[in-house]
RNA sequence: GCCGCGUUGGUCAAGGGGUUAAGACGCCUCCCUUUCACGGAGGAAUCACGGGUUCGAAUCCCGUACGUGGUACCA
């Protein structure tokens, strides 16, 4: 049977770290079995229905480079893969689970439910559960006598369906990452299958929907490990055991202090979405890595191996290595600390890997928002490839590169002028002269023409060189100065050194 | 509180009875480079704690501590 994974975001926000690396598991793992990968939109609470939640997971995993082969937008034989577009589906098995006694209608208010909640809270038990302790005293189908149900019922009276969790038992299952996991199920509360507005709760979808989409593998996050238990007993109750997926409970990603959340972004500098969302309520904007200038190679490059690896020293991997020798037993059971400085190495590592050509778009991009015009594209080729290895983020081409094509706007002469001498000066008036007469401009003519000139004039090169970076790039950084001679050109080297003269 | 899961340098981690306990990021020193990087050579830094089991424990078992998640008609 092939191998069939899902991914089954709620549309009710932004896509953070530990959401793209759920994708890219279950992704990989996809491939590498030659399987299918689905995504499934869990719209199930209409109260948190978020305008442009869901195009926006779709840009996230079009930039990833994960995407679907099933999906609300790419289709697929298992449709709607839209939960809210299924909500008759999952009625029938509510109901088999009532008819059968697996389950029960609760008519209990909100408010009654509170009550229960206040009467039984005690120091040592600050959340009571609706569980088989307080079941028969709540007004649901186990307490009342049958002609009161059937009343209820027929008055159209609000309900939900409760599971009805056995109060001894021990449900026990074997994860894929963790290994054998048990439950006494007397500890589990009855959890609502179907809500009062007839939609189902994620537990009673996620079982209906991975039995009916012929789900081979269930990847998804730890925070889902205590309710497993639930969906365990689902699976067994509804007869569908023996097509039960094979689970794997993700570690979380944690932040500087614990759990990672938005605010961590904000808060220690570093983005925490794939793409930058902005709540449509709030305006409030959450930075993406897309945004800060990460590659999407590096993005999850640094996601896999976060919790991962394949035993070997390899750290660096393009997505089909990533496909090739991913094994989801090999996914660490713990936590792990997202580190911002190593995410920026990856980047670093992968910005020096890719050639020029691949970089050129993004780059161009950028040098554009800057207002820096690129008229020539093998030049800035030529650019990238010289400067790439001191870039660390798209972004820093800009500082990096923008001089080939902009003369810099501020030169920063306070680390020219203590040493600055006449003698110094006079150099540079004769070397614009010198420069003037240079047929052949490379750099060869270029510097050797500058070292001569020293020379003559008893003044170490070295003292020069950096005058001379300051005049042509604007501060301390940048590629070979000769080089970057080169590439302005002889007429705009000669304007910047005068330019710079005027100013000392 | 209760329940689940976890715990190897600051961080990511390999290792799963006998190792000088890999490697990477970051940090420090030096070399290269008369800029900044890249690159190269070194360095500091780790098995949470306590009991077992064993000739021998980072590795197996139990307990404790700590972290983290759950305990909603949210996912």
């Amino acid at each position: 049977m092939s191998v069939r994974v899902r991914f089954a975001p709620s549309p009710t926000g932004g896509l953070h770290l530990g959401g793209v690396r759920t994708v890219l598991y279950n992704y990989l793992f996809a491939k590498h079995h030659g399987g299918e990968f689905v995504l499934r939109i869990e719209d199930t609470d209409q109260t948190r229905f978020v305008p442009g939640a869901e195009d926006y997971i779709f840009n996230c995993l079009k930039w990833c480079g994960l995407q679907p082969d099933e999906s609300p937008v790419h289709g697929g034989p298992y449709g709607p893969y839209r939960q809210s577009e299924r909500k008759e589906m999952y009625r029938q098995y509510a109901e088999k689970l009532v008819a059968e006694g697996y389950a029960y209608y609760a008519f209990d208010t909100k408010e009654e439910l509170e009550q229960m909640r206040e009467e039984n809270k005690t120091e040592e038990n600050p959340s009571p559960q609706y569980d088989h302790r307080v079941r028969l005293k709540m007004r649901n189908s186990l307490a009342l006598t049958e002609p009161e149900v059937k009343a209820l019922l027929a008055a159209n009276t609000a309900h939900v369906v409760r599971i009805k969790m056995p109060q001894n038992d021990v449900v026990s299952f074997t994860d894929m990452i963790r290994g054998e996991v048990n439950f006494q199920t007397g500890l589990v509360d009855d959890k609502v299958l179907l809500k009062a507005d007839g939609m189902p709760t994620y537990h009673l979808a996620v079982v209906v929907d991975d039995y009916l989409m012929k789900i081979t593998h269930a990847f998804r996050g730890e925070e889902w490990l205590p309710s497993a238990p639930v969906h365990l007993l689902l699976w067994k109750y509804l007869g569908w055991e023996s097509s039960m997926p094979q689970w794997a409970h993700l570690p979380l990603i944690l932040g500087p202090s614990g759990k990672l959340s938005k605010r961590d972004g904000a808060k220690y500098g570093f983005p925490v979405f794939a793409m930058n969302w902005t709540d449509p309520k709030t305006n409030e904007l959450t930075e993406g890595f897309f945004e800060r200038g990460f590659l999407p190679e590096a993005f999850v490059n640094l996601l896999a191996v976060l919790g991962w690896n394949d035993g070997t020293e390899k750290e660096l991997y393009s997505m089909d290595e990533l496909i090739a020798n991913f094994d989801i037993n090999r996914v660490h059971s713990a936590g792990a600390k997202f580190d911002y400085e190593k995410a920026k190495w990856f980047n670093q590592e992968w910005i020096k890997q890719l050639s020029a050509e691949q970089l050129r778009v993004q780059v161009e991009g950028y040098f554009l928002s800057a207002g820096i015009a690129v008229d020539d594209i093998a030049k800035l080729d030529k650019v990238i490839e010289l400067v790439k290895d001191r870039c660390t983020l798209l972004p820093d081409f800009v500082q990096q590169a923008g001089f080939f094509f902009k003369a810099p706007e501020t030169l920063e002469l306070d680390a020219v002028k203590p040493k600055w001498s006449d003698d110094k000066k006079q150099f540079f008036v004769e070397y614009v002269d010198v420069l003037k007469s240079v047929g052949n401009w490379e750099v060869a003519a270029i510097e050797n023409a500058f070292k001569e000139l020293a020379a003559a004039k008893a003044i170490k090169p070295g003292e020069l060189q950096l005058p001379m970076r300051i005049m042509l790039v604007g501060g301390k950084f940048g590629p070979a100065v000769f080089q970057i001679a080169e590439i302005i050109g002889k007429e705009e080297t000669i304007k910047r050194v005068e330019y710079a003269l005027s100013l000392l």
